[in-house]
DNA sequence: TTGAAAGCGTTACCAC
DNA sequence: GTGGTAACGCTTTCAA
């Protein structure tokens, strides 16, 4: 492998020009970074990771926290980190993986052993553990998701009491006057993850405004129990039934269900919700979907954290940023999108 | 941040030592190692990434090569990367994401610049561009999929042939004596997975030893090209129909779609299949699915590179591994799993 | 506009 | 058993 001191020499200058003429750093005369340039070429040299590392204090690496919780919906996670590793590269970073198989201790060792210059950190519980641990770190941090206490942290995530609002909305517009939100996972209920209870605040104004009814039933993730849930309403309601919920996992499993009890969604039973991962609308035609917009709240994770690691400032006051979700796919009609991304604090 | 320096000075010996204790590469009497030990631990020492790659010329980093390709599934994608993510810290290896945005380029980069020590490549293609590249690379590599010409390479994946069969069988104890095999998706079937032919190919060897009758009927990934091929079979045959499929998102939507055709799956009809992620058999319940495996293929693929990467060896011959598949689930019976990997070449 | 040289924090060889 | 020290390949200050 050739080495910046191999261009140097070929190119007949010093081994800080060479350095220069790739960074930019500092004005390099025409023709000497031509010759330069030429000689990286001719080499193909490629800097060594490491010494830039140890020399700039800088990995060019951020280290992105996932959560493998049985309960997590792996096709959107997917998306997320799809995005996120794009967006990396484009401002000429890397993405390591880091589990939390070894749970916060892993954070404390790719930060550490300097691994990478900042984190992101997915699926952010309401009290979550990582977060003391990424406080005391000092490392600049973005979070998807919010927790309870987001004094001084920088986070992102999907407006889900906007989502809870939209979804009643649809609701009332197909003429429901009543309707059931269905399912989050046991170990969700105990507001591990509060996006469920930020989208029931939605979802629960909204109906008081529009004058609909509405009940919460939990289900968890196994099908039984959703079936069971879906029994209950059923038998509780008049007229056409609607079902809103802001779990993938439940409005994978809706549609079949209902079909098994003879109700054609669509038209016997509303089915109204939301889903980060846009993949999955096309199994969910029978449904009006919200698009939790993944890609959005994805890309501007990594670039909030890019502003963050610019500025260098250990404490860079906090914000939380909500992106709306877009109602992509309306059962029965063409999709008329409506973007739009806005923040707050 | 603590520097070796810093914890030899806090013990009083030499930075050398400090290296020693941690790597254990050389005796150390037990006492001064105590006390590094008592040093590291109150200063929470952790060896810097950049200047340990630096020195040892070794990253401690294996690249995944991720293709985002519309059709892959991404829960199972994901599903294979929290496997070989776990199975590498196991290892004290770390996993970046290489996603080929950047094309086969990512590879010549992530390598060039020293940046980790070997690749496990995923969704490897029949012919696949990535292959040449890794080969002119000469970085231990493994490729979980089989491509066309695997001569010296070192692949691995579930036993797609072997899944074919398991299939037939399992439709000919139902008692079908004609079936369809149905749904891949058009940039597949230029062979460019070549899973497909090998699932084929087994399948309607099992068909002729059994003396059942078997059709192809292609499909894309969008819903209404499998309708139609699920159309097609319908009007072509008698008795009760039975539906294989090697793909996981036509295993997801044919129950829904044959229900709409007043087929109801398991009784009606027979759907058996199978996928990579064990996440969705829930989702599947009116199936006979095969479980691919997941789990094994990607833990056995990081086992192997760990194998290269040690032996570091140049071109150590390659290795060809099939995982047979299990039958997890039939349709209306409690599932008898039968383990046992196997390994060929 | 360019070069020389001092680090950056480890590892590993050579002495003792 | 242990310590000194020369790499490792880059960045960046200081001089020119």
């Amino acid at each position: 492998m050739p080495t910046s001191k191999d261009v140097a020499a070929a190119a007949g200058v010093s081994q800080s020009t060479v350095s220069y003429v790739m960074s930019g750093k500092r004005p390099i005369s025409e023709k000497t970074r031509l010759r330069v340039e030429a000689a990286i070429e001719q080499l193909t040299y490629q800097p060594n990771a490491g010494a830039r590392a140890l020399a700039s204090r800088k990995s060019q690496v951020i280290g992105l926290v996932l959560p493998i919780t049985p309960e997590a919906h792996l096709g959107s996670l997917m998306e997320f980190i799809a995005v996120i590793a794009a967006t990396a590269r484009r401002h000429d970073h890397d993405i390591l993986l880091v589990t939390d198989e070894e749970g916060s201790q892993g954070l404390e060792r790719v930060v550490g052993q300097q691994l990478c210059d900042g984190l992101i950190l997915m699926q952010v519980e309401a009290e979550d553990e990582r977060i003391p641990v990424v406080r005391k770190l000092r490392v600049p941090a973005v979070f998807i998701g919010i927790p309870d206490d987001s004094a001084g942290l920088n986070c992102i995530d999907a407006d889900f009491a906007r989502a809870g609002e939209l979804c009643v909305e649809e609701m009332a517009a197909a003429a429901h006057t009543s309707g059931v939100i269905i399912g989050w996972r046991p170990r969700l209920v105990g507001s591990r993850l509060n996006y469920v209870g930020r989208f029931l605040g939605g979802a629960d104004a909204a109906a008081q405004r529009l004058g609909v009814s509405l009940s919460h039933v939990p289900a968890t993730s196994d099908r039984g129990s959703i079936e069971a849930a879906v029994d209950a309403c059923i038998a509780g309601m008049e007229g056409k039934p609607a079902f809103v919920s802001p779990d993938m996992t439940v409005l994978e499993l809706l549609p079949r269900i209902l079909r098994e009890r003879g109700l054609e969604p669509g038209k016997d039973a509303s089915v109204i919700g939301m889903g980060p991962a846009p993949q999955a609308l096309i199994e969910l035609q029978e449904s009006t979907v919200l698009d939790l917009q993944p890609r959005l709240v994805s890309q501007r994770a990594v670039e909030i954290l890019f502003s963050l690691m610019q500025a260098d400032n250990p404490d860079p006051g906090g914000l939380l940023e909500l992106i709306p979700p877009l109602v992509t796919h309306r059962h029965g009609t063409a999709e008329p999108p409506v973007p739009v991304p806005q923040s707050t604090r």
